[in-house]
DNA sequence: TGACGATATTGATACTTGCCGATATTGGTG
DNA sequence: CACCAATATCGGCAAGTATCAATATCGTCA
């Protein structure tokens, strides 16, 4: 309450939080699934055909996936290739997770089986 | 490219980022993290004492989650109860698995699959 | 080295959002 | 009805963010 009155500077600092607001973007979660979709690295080039935006405002989204957590960059050429980080996706899928924890699962006896990439 | 070039209005009317963004703020995720802890409906007047910003703040947290398809009211008396919407929790999760499709199955010839310990 | 293609950064602008105080609304109670 | 407690809405401010044009940087190739 009183840290709140003072200022309000309270944005964001917790990591959930940052990873949902990375998430939280049409052109960001555009970008996140082909790179699902993919399932390996994507060059940056084929983001700015499939979103409609211009080119600094993809690499301005792919900055803040990176900052998020989402993504890791690496320069090849003079292309730079973006994958998903298996890390950030798990952390996702936990908090959806801990999110239906009080939610009975009515009839999901699909439970796909998570495969852990041994290296 | 039109629409956008025009003038940049395209904010969230997608309802994944919707939800996204429902979910996207510390106080929001606090509440919805109570909301599933519970495991039932929770009184909003709860809300207010867990999340250490104003009645109203609450208050308009409280309509941002609904309108995002997050959790639903009823009133009862003086006070006003929120439930999580099973429905928003499915579609959380099933994004997360979405996201998750590159990794789960990974191109790797030998990736024995470890089933994981039904919690 | 110079020109070129691919990305990143900067700067400016408009829109969005989180916050609170004040106030309205709703429902129970005396 | 008047009063009170619980929520919601309004109005406005401050901070954040999405966007683009212009420009800088990096790497390749001639």
């Amino acid at each position: 309450m009183f840290v709140n009155t003072i200022l309000h500077m309270k944005r964001a600092t917790d990591p959930d939080t940052q990873l949902l607001q990375g998430a939280a973007d049409p052109t960001r979660l555009a970008i996140l699934r082909q790179l699902a979709a993919a399932g390996t690295e994507v060059c940056a080039c084929d983001f700015t055909a499939c979103c409609d935006v211009a080119q600094p405002t993809v690499s301005h989204h792919l900055r803040v996936l990176r900052e998020a957590g989402w993504v890791s960059s690496e320069r090849r050429a003079s292309w730079v290739y973006y994958r998903l980080e298996a890390d950030a996706v798990a952390r996702f899928r936990a908090l959806a997770g801990d999110l239906a924890g009080g939610m009975l699962a009515p009839a999901s006896p699909r439970a796909l089986p998570v495969v852990q990439p041994i290296a």
